[in-house]
DNA sequence: TATTATTGTATTAAATCGACACAATGATAG
DNA sequence: CTATCATTGTGTCGATTTAATACAATAATA
């Protein structure tokens, strides 16, 4: 996939149709090697790390602009996005301290913009941002910079660094609805692979939950519920016994989840 | 309590200070006679129902316009309160079509406003707004309404009549989050009086949840909890055994809100 | 004093829990 | 080929919790 362009007249687009004062931006969370990450968007020409993020048309509801946000900014399609709260706080707009707003400019200025300039102001206003997050398969998925960022990585959430503005206590915020309710929603499924291990998913509601858990009694209580299938062997080629593998019943994962998963580890 | 007046050039204020596009809307819930209620504004001149709801200065956080909000829409203060949801979607415009905008025209003209006229054009632009939902003690309240409303009303959440625009909808997620959430939110605390029956309790729980729970079972795991105090037995007039009643050890129930309780009905 | 409805607590079998044990396994090293 | 090793699947077992029910203890009324 080509990293994508900006349109003609990028800049009097959003001028012209985005909703004033209103933002969104996106949690979007993978798990890879035993750890919870989120990708993150690093700006061109600055050591400047943001989650994705972007403006609502006048026309579009806030659940499509953040799936087009998503797909314009990080190239991912078709995945579970969910909103969170809102950040409505007026200091989250400090960080256009001057500053700020001068290393802005400065990186803005670098970045060509076709058949107009940009407008600082416009994004120095105060911004009431949205967050949703995402949940998705990072093995399934190829994310693509933008043309305002040199790159995107996956970041294990222990290890984020110093973000733009407050996108450090959005993250945190998603991270904590993500505990809160968890059994309402459908992490297991979006987050592993088709199939993995009873290890997989265990280590992920460890690293969801931030504790540890008695690896026999997780297998109880998860098969107990009915709702994995399992498959053969994964001979890993590790000098140890080779664990199953396993699948969601996709209907009665989607039933339990619905009506909240009685989980109580 | 006196009925507020508008202040002067309610509208001039209105739209020189408030940040354009954005509302906020607030669940008011009480429980009262075995039942959850949520209090809601009576138009004048129509029988015409809607949340308490209002807009956000632009030097102003969003929480802060939800306490403001709700002091000057029902002199509720001091109230717990906490955000749901933002509602973005397109439709919920849909309420200013052409007979709607008619009503609203209607009734605003019969609301004398002092200094100015009503700008019916503001309020038909497309609004964002976030929920909030408040957990109150309704004994220990007295909501009157603003110089727009009539009358507020405590209505049963089985029995509310159709609402302005998309309030039934805000109200059922602003419900569904209640019991999402349930085990994280302070409901017992803020609901009920300072002492309250185990059946009080067991009530309250069993209308946010929805079903019907075993009464010896629940006494049990309650009492197990060790976030009760319990003192005299209340005299009630009834023909049969007076229950004790109970209050919550504050910091006890706090750090297990703060935990998540560990419920499982 | 008997009746009545509700409350506090006990009982009991079944289910579940945490913690641990241990054999089975798949590679590797000797 | 055998011993070793780390990990996995499953079993065990006492303690705890659960659901369901039973029943005595009220507080008013008849």
């Amino acid at each position: 996939m080509e990293q994508q362009e900006p349109q003609r007249n990028w800049m009097e687009h959003l001028q012209a149709n985005a909703l004033p004062h209103n933002a969104i931006d996106c949690v979007i969370l993978g798990y890879q090697n035993e750890q919870l990450k989120v990708l993150l968007l690093k700006w061109k020409f600055e050591d400047l790390w943001c989650l994705p993020g972007g403006y609502i048309y006048q026309t579009e509801n806030f659940d499509e602009a953040a799936h087009r946000i998503l797909a314009e900014r990080t190239g991912l399609t078709s995945i579970y996005l969910k909103q969170f709260y809102t950040f409505g706080q007026l200091e989250r707009s400090q960080y256009y301290r001057p500053e700020q707003v001068a290393l802005l400019k400065k990186i803005l200025a670098q970045i060509p913009l076709e058949g107009q300039d940009w407008d600082v102001d416009w994004f120095t206003k105060r911004f009431v941002s949205t967050g949703y997050f995402a949940l998705v398969d990072i093995e399934q998925t190829t994310a693509q910079p933008d043309f305002l960022s040199e790159r995107c990585a996956w970041c294990s959430v222990e290890e984020v660094p110093s973000l733009l503005a407050d996108h450090n206590k959005i993250l945190q915020k998603a991270l904590e609805q993500l505990r809160i309710q968890l059994n309402y929603l459908p992490v297991g499924i979006s987050l592993l692979p088709t199939k993995f291990t009873m290890k997989d998913l265990q280590k992920l509601y460890e690293s969801i939950l931030g504790v540890s858990l008695q690896r026999s009694n997780f297998q109880r209580k998860i098969l107990k519920l009915g709702m994995l299938v399992r498959h053969e062997k994964q001979m890993t080629g590790a000098a140890h016994k080779a664990p199953y593998l396993y699948s969601f019943d996709k209907e009665k994962y989607a039933a339990l989840v619905e009506r909240g998963i009685g989980f109580s580890f």
